[in-house]
DNA sequence: CTAGACTAGTCTATAAAACAGAGTAATCTG
DNA sequence: CAGATTACTCTGTTTTATAGACTAGTCTAG
């Protein structure tokens, strides 16, 4: 069980990347419905276990921050999702 | 997104109580991994949400809590698999 | 019958994590 | 140039998780 997304601010910010190749930080910041100051911690936590990538660059002369999965990323959320769906198995309920 | 279900500990007490209907505090802390004190935090939460039913009698003159997922925790983890599921749904790699 | 060990927890203090908002730096707008 | 905006980062607070001490009762052995 991946640790790392457990989390709501998290898995928005996965969802987001799945969807979008590369995503800035105002996106994210949108996807993930939380504050600027939550959003960069949990970034920083992301790039830390190698499961994003960020770029910084200038866009019109402003800072901007763009993120994108890394192949480890998004094995470890294919992982994850694969595990709810093994316990799921465990009910008859299905419907 | 299911804040209740975001945390190992709670993931691992509905995987158990989805293999089998009744388990015990003991079988709990097992299938979860993780001491008493934190166990039983984590089971109040549940039972306070209406997820699980905690049932205390006695057995061979001793205490024994058991607990068994409600209809409403099951509900509530199968749609949290399924989030999961859609979130998958957006990346093209499926192996 | 009582000392020591065990079961089945609960309670409490600490550690970790999440979060919001203030602060920084730069740009743009009137 | 004053004030507003973008794009963050940094820091202090709050919330959550966790471990371990503690309680209550049982069982075993001497």
């Amino acid at each position: 069980m991946d640790e790392l997304l457990l989390s709501k601010v998290r898995l928005g910010i996965v969802a987001e990347l799945l969807a979008s190749e590369w995503a800035s930080f105002s996106a994210l910041a949108q996807a993930a419905q939380t504050t600027a100051g939550n959003l960069g911690a949990h970034l920083a936590k992301l790039v830390d276990a190698g499961y994003i990538e960020e770029e910084k660059t200038f866009v019109d002369r402003r800072p901007q921050s763009r993120y994108r999965l890394t192949p480890r990323g998004r094995k470890s959320f294919i992982a994850h999702a694969r595990e709810m769906q093994q316990l799921l198995l465990k009910t008859e309920v299905r419907s």
